[in-house]
DNA sequence: TGGTAGTCCGAACCCGGCAG
DNA sequence: CTGCCGGGTTCGGACTACCA
């Protein structure tokens, strides 16, 4: 007999085995309501004969709790959901959500207008689930009312929407200071686009950093990807200065070799120990 | 005999896809 | 357009046992 044509041990099997209603079954196996003794013996045994286990999907779809995560993004056009950050965010999901019994889907939320596919998503069933990535504040106030409870947010959060985020302020702090004592001078950060309440914590913790240090500020708008890392640190070097990449754009410029600094791009911090200074951690207060 | 508690069952329901 | 299918949960009603 080939196990992968078996067909899977359902309720129905387990009742009809143990000779009690599907009903019944469902009262011993959940321990949801009264039954005799007996029944609970049989069915309990039975159930562990066969090797039951309760399909995830059937109950979610009782229960009304949806069959998918959706992963919401916002950015200016949906091919901007094709980067590095997302995949991991996305892969990460299925991983987690895959002993759930639950499906991972990406949604663009269109940065000029995520109104109407938060509502859609209020609307859809099979939506157990929302992760908000790259949340700005019309997002968080567009989350309709259905979705409160099933809803969490990356990078920024509200009184309805609670926050998860890795410590970006204490890794601004931690890699300014890790740089000016590596005799730094020139610290530059290439933030995140100005639309992404996110980015403000790093900035504003860079900011108190370098001006701690007595060092000039000097913050380059970027996006989300290698190509803008790429784009801002040549901005940077020609105005004269030799960029120390820093804080919440430290990837993209490790990904970004510099190729416009010459001789010294040799010191270029991208292939310098850097500090543990990230960490995940849950946010109980708005971002 | 009537009231109550415990136990069990049938049917409805959830949702999306598919066949007729 | 309608009905059926998948698997599990829950509601309403039926049945039995027990006690006063």
């Amino acid at each position: 007999m080939d196990d992968r044509r078996r067909p899977p041990v359902t309720l129905e099997h387990v009742a009809r085995v143990a000779g009690v209603s599907r009903a019944t079954a469902s009262r011993v196996l959940t321990g949801s309501g009264p039954s005799s003794a007996e029944a609970r013996r049989r069915v309990q045994a039975v159930a562990e004969q066969l090797g039951y286990a309760a399909d995830p999907v059937a109950r979610a779809l009782v229960h009304g709790r949806g069959t998918r995560l959706v992963v919401a993004a916002t950015a200016t056009a949906p091919d901007a959901l094709a980067c590095a950050y997302l995949s991991r965010v996305v892969t990460t999901a299925a991983a987690v959500c895959a002993g759930q019994g639950l499906g991972v889907a990406l949604e663009w939320l269109p940065l000029d207008g995520p109104e109407s596919v938060l509502d859609g998503l209020a609307r859809d069933r099979s939506v157990a689930g929302v992760v908000l990535v790259n949340t700005t504040r019309r997002v968080l106030g567009s989350v309709p009312r259905e979705l409160h409870g099933r809803v969490v947010s990356i990078g920024a959060g509200s009184g309805e929407v609670p926050l998860v985020d890795i410590d970006t302020e204490a890794a601004a702090t931690a890699i300014v200071g890790h740089l000016v004592t590596a005799g730094r001078r020139r610290i530059a950060l290439l933030a995140g686009p100005a639309w992404l309440p996110c980015s403000e914590r790093p900035v504003a913790a860079y900011r108190a950093a370098v001006a701690a240090a007595g060092l000039p500020v000097r913050v380059v708008g970027g996006g989300f990807d290698t190509a803008s890392g790429r784009a801002g640190r040549p901005r940077h070097c020609a105005a004269g200065r030799t960029p120390t990449p820093s804080t919440a754009s430290a990837t993209r410029w490790r990904s970004a070799p510099c190729r416009c600094c010459g001789p010294r791009a040799g010191r270029c911090p991208a292939t310098s120990p850097w500090p543990a200074s990230t960490t995940s951690r849950p946010r109980s207060r708005p971002g």
